[in-house]
DNA sequence: AAATAGATGTATATAAAATACATGTTATTG
DNA sequence: CAATAACATGTATTTTATATACATCTATTT
């Protein structure tokens, strides 16, 4: 059982915009921090958008930030809109469903309900809860004998 | 989010044993029932009799049978012993791990307890309550009228 | 011994996800 | 108003995970 990379992705953006003390970031910056795809950024970070859960800015000086503060971006939303799919089992896709116990099966509920259970705890955390104890840039230690 | 086939099918199994009046039953009896590809549940059926939860017999008159009653088989101990892994994110894979927000940041303990309360969500259940209302062969109606 | 049924390992196919690429659009700045 | 920076969008490719197929072995019963 597992989140896609996508919405990891997607947390991790959110998380960094919440670090940052001027809240803003470009694509680029992102996929140098992260060190990962900046073509795979680019759709999170686009879908974001669409969901309202970012502002972007296109031309110079363009970027993105949170649409809302931090402490007000629940986690649970956050992978409901971008995780592509909750079928726990092949009976929760009415389109390719061909278990033959359904409709009579009480599994399906069982697992729902377990899926409920799983967003609710994370509809009891915020992207700021996330990020306590984190800075975008580490401590600046350089001083410091090693 | 989802749970592979693989586990899906593994609970099925266990149904189908449950529903069954003697409990027993073969694997091409289970493919035939469930249409699904026999070879993929010769591993399911495999794995399940390794981990304990069914009970199997080789050779003429041989088959499966529940390793115990089946209210006494919890569905997330089913889930916990099929699935593959339980890697929400990838900060959950020590291996292949490369965020640098690791160890500092609390998402991951949030999507961990997301996680066990989904478990303790099927724990709560057992195969015997996944069948109520089912039975293998449907109700003779056959003498009714259309 | 023959037939039945699970055990096991390897190989292949399929599907989902991730990544790359190409090009378009918008905004800013000098 | 031209150049540049940055997001937008669609398609193609690669990678990985999962599912399926195949071949052969071992055990049990009659």
């Amino acid at each position: 059982m597992q989140l896609t990379q996508y919405t990891d992705y997607s947390l991790r953006v959110l998380v960094y915009l919440g670090m940052k003390n001027d809240g803003r970031a470009t694509i680029t910056e992102l996929a140098d921090y992260y060190q990962i795809s900046r073509n795979h950024l680019v759709k999170v970070v686009h879908n974001l958008a669409q969901q309202q859960l970012i502002l972007t800015q296109r031309g110079k000086n363009g970027g993105m930030s949170l649409a809302r503060p931090a402490n007000q971006i629940k986690v649970g939303d956050v992978v409901r809109l971008t995780e592509p799919n909750f079928h726990i089992a092949e009976c929760f896709n009415n389109v390719s469903n061909k278990c033959v116990l359904t409709p009579n099966c009480r599994l399906k509920s069982i697992l729902y309900q377990a899926n409920v259970a799983f967003l609710t705890i994370l509809d009891n955390y915020t992207i700021a809860d996330s990020i306590v104890g984190l800075t975008v840039f580490k401590p600046d230690n350089s001083h410091a004998q090693g």
